[in-house]
DNA sequence: CGAGATAGTCCGGTATACTGGACATAAGTA
DNA sequence: TACTTATGTCCAGTATACCGGACTATCTCG
């Protein structure tokens, strides 16, 4: 499931293939997130200097990149015209999109629709809430699964062994320090499958709930997960009229009918 | 400024890049528009079948791609994550697509934003009108710039003799089956940049005006133009009226003054 | 002015990515 | 059954894409 391109052990600088380094290099700007210079592209990249020229020109020639008045590089327009086919072809995604919008005005609360991507939990999109309050995360943000409530929803369809070994020894390392044990992790993933539902309190930060309902898929799957980020100090009436309203919301976009028997224990 | 990926006259089949396959492909997929099945792409690429395999397995992986339920071949997450990145450094497109958001809901008509790309008008956001009236272009619609008043903005900053050489003979033949005089196209273009604004009548089809207004750069070259679809029965009163608001909403937006001196003539 | 970064181009040798073709399935169809 | 059409894997030879390194040209800073 590792991504082929990105040797992690090995930085090394060998002889790649063009796409190879394609790919890393989109990759890299994505994380990096900003426009960069070309020189500190080949640096971050460790790949060999003319090769980049080459690439990038390749690049700029098709509007997959593009630079900007300061000389620096950014994704081009080639790639808001592919994202915008990915949209209009994937009516998950855009649904999902709807929802959240019409979630963050109803509820005045930021929400989030997010899936697994790269063995992460991902921010597909989000709109923050009425009261600005604390950092919303962006679009593409990528998050060590076991940080978040969607993350337990995400892996709800692994078993026990298949979860161990999904989570990488760093990510059950928190933001705070605190380390988040893993067969802990486990059964809160597990319970979360059964209650249909999951809820995280000062995970990411100290100051937020993460509340949480899947999407499924025709085989119950979890594919994609609804959220609302709030304030810890939110009364636990609004907690749950809120879970019922996400819910409801995630039902309402799944392909099949939650055929768990959600309220049992 | 011709992609030199796409050789137009050898549609030969020739060793290539590992790099130009991929662009070809993330190409002919956004004009094809749709999943498609991997047989089909590698008729419509003339490309080699078993590299055509190993590549898409490499874009797959790296989520550029991604296959549906029935096994056809898009755009995957990671293109829309990168279009997502685009659009959030990218100033000008950000707020020209709020723009024609806020025009088509103040106005109710159709409105658009568009660029050039590839050396075609293109889309670069739309929202369809009140009425829901004719077919409206998607997203990443590429349109020779003869059929459209955003064209003769678009080229208004070339002289004559660029402009006959940017325009290939075949964009000067309508739809329809008419031709465009190429002389009266290049006077066209020179009254659309004395007046700041065009107003073309029937050309991409019979039954709409299409009304443009640049937005200009620094050095007053029109980088994008807003845009009306209009009924042909549309009063002159109310196109004159719409034709304001455009050319005001395009100055808003623009990083220059006009520097023209508008209505002169 | 010299020293040190940085951007960008150019070129020849070689490691290897790309390709054609063979092969294995499976589904449709006549 | 036999024939066609599609997906998908695998392999070895060679055309060539990639890389290292040399070279220019700016720019900045002391």
């Amino acid at each position: 499931m590792q991504t082929e391109h990105t040797p992690k052990s090995t930085p090394a600088i060998s002889r790649g293939r063009g796409i190879d380094r394609v790919l890393d290099l989109l990759s890299f700007l994505h994380t990096h997130g900003r426009p960069i210079r070309i020189g500190d592209l080949v640096k971050s990249l460790n790949a060999p200097r003319s090769s980049t020229y080459e690439i990038v020109k390749t690049l700029t020639d098709a509007a997959l990149l593009e630079t900007t008045s300061d000389g620096k590089l950014f994704f081009g327009k080639a790639l808001y015209f592919y994202g915008t086919d990915y949209l209009r072809e994937h009516d998950l995604v855009r649904k999902g999109r709807d929802e959240v919008d019409r979630l963050a005005l109803a509820t005045g609360e930021t929400s989030q629709f997010c899936m697994l991507h790269d063995n992460k939990y991902t921010v597909v999109h989000m709109r923050a809430g009425a009261r600005p309050f604390g950092i919303s995360s962006d679009i593409g943000t990528q998050v060590p699964l076991p940080w978040t409530a969607s993350g337990r929803l995400l892996l709800s369809h692994l078993s026990a062994a298949e979860i161990r070994s999904q989570v990488s020894g760093n990510d059950l390392a928190l933001p705070n320090g605190k380390e988040i044990d893993l067969e802990e992790f486990v059964g809160a993933v597990e319970e979360a499958r059964r209650q249909g539902f999951c809820i995280t309190s000062g995970l990411v930060d100290a100051y937020t709930h993460c509340l949480a309902a899947p999407v499924l898929d025709e085989e119950s799957k979890a594919i994609a997960t609804l959220c609302f980020v709030i304030p810890v100090d939110t009364s636990q009436k609004r907690i749950l009229e809120l879970r019922d309203i996400l819910v409801e919301s995630g039902r309402a976009l799944s392909l099949s009918a939650p055929a768990r028997q959600a309220n049992l224990a």
